[in-house]
DNA sequence: GCCAACGTTGGC
DNA sequence: GCCAACGTTGGC
């Protein structure tokens, strides 16, 4: 199996890439949209890279990479009652929603920012810099992840 | 905090 | 199956 390379978002409020650094991994538990949940369930895959990505952050940006060190798992937060990311339609017989555990990798110097991004030539059809992008974990290729890593090692 | 873009829901 | 209403995301 291939290596693949993916980009998951995360606000500041809720993880960041100092957390992923202080914890050594962590579970990436409370996504509910069925395109990000199929890249979870069907297509990570232990040792695929990771972009973690700050949303909503000043400025918004790629902050360091980690890698996926668990494959796709059901979600249980989904059927906990009373948790923030309860979801009561779906039962425990029957699981909807997955997550992955992922692994601290490295931070960068400084966030490269998402302005960057979309000023990089190579990175231009990444979907985080396509307009409305809302996808919260998204596929990136190999060379994308590795220009990213670059811009990120020289800050 | 604003608001445009998006995904989901539900009436019909 | 259409589409308006709604809730959420996320850049700015």
């Amino acid at each position: 199996m291939a290596k693949r390379y993916w980009l998951m978002k995360c606000e500041p409020s809720a993880y960041t890439i100092e957390d992923l650094e202080r914890d050594g991994r962590t579970s990436w538990e409370g996504v509910r949209n069925y395109q990000a949940r199929n890249f979870m369930r069907d297509d990570m895959h232990v040792g695929d890279g990771v972009l973690f990505y700050a949303s909503n952050a000043d400025p918004s940006g790629v902050t360091g990479t980690a890698q996926i060190v668990r494959a796709g798992y059901p979600d249980h937060t989904a059927w906990s009652k009373g948790h923030k990311y309860f979801d009561h339609a779906k039962g425990e017989d029957s699981p909807v929603w997955y997550m992955v555990d992922i692994g601290f990798g490295q931070r960068f110097g400084a966030t490269v920012p998402l302005e960057t991004l979309k000023a990089t030539p190579g990175l231009e059809a990444m979907a985080v810099t396509q307009k409305g992008s809302r996808l919260s974990v998204q596929p990136v290729t190999k060379s994308e992840f590795q220009l990213v890593v670059r811009l990120g090692r020289s800050r």
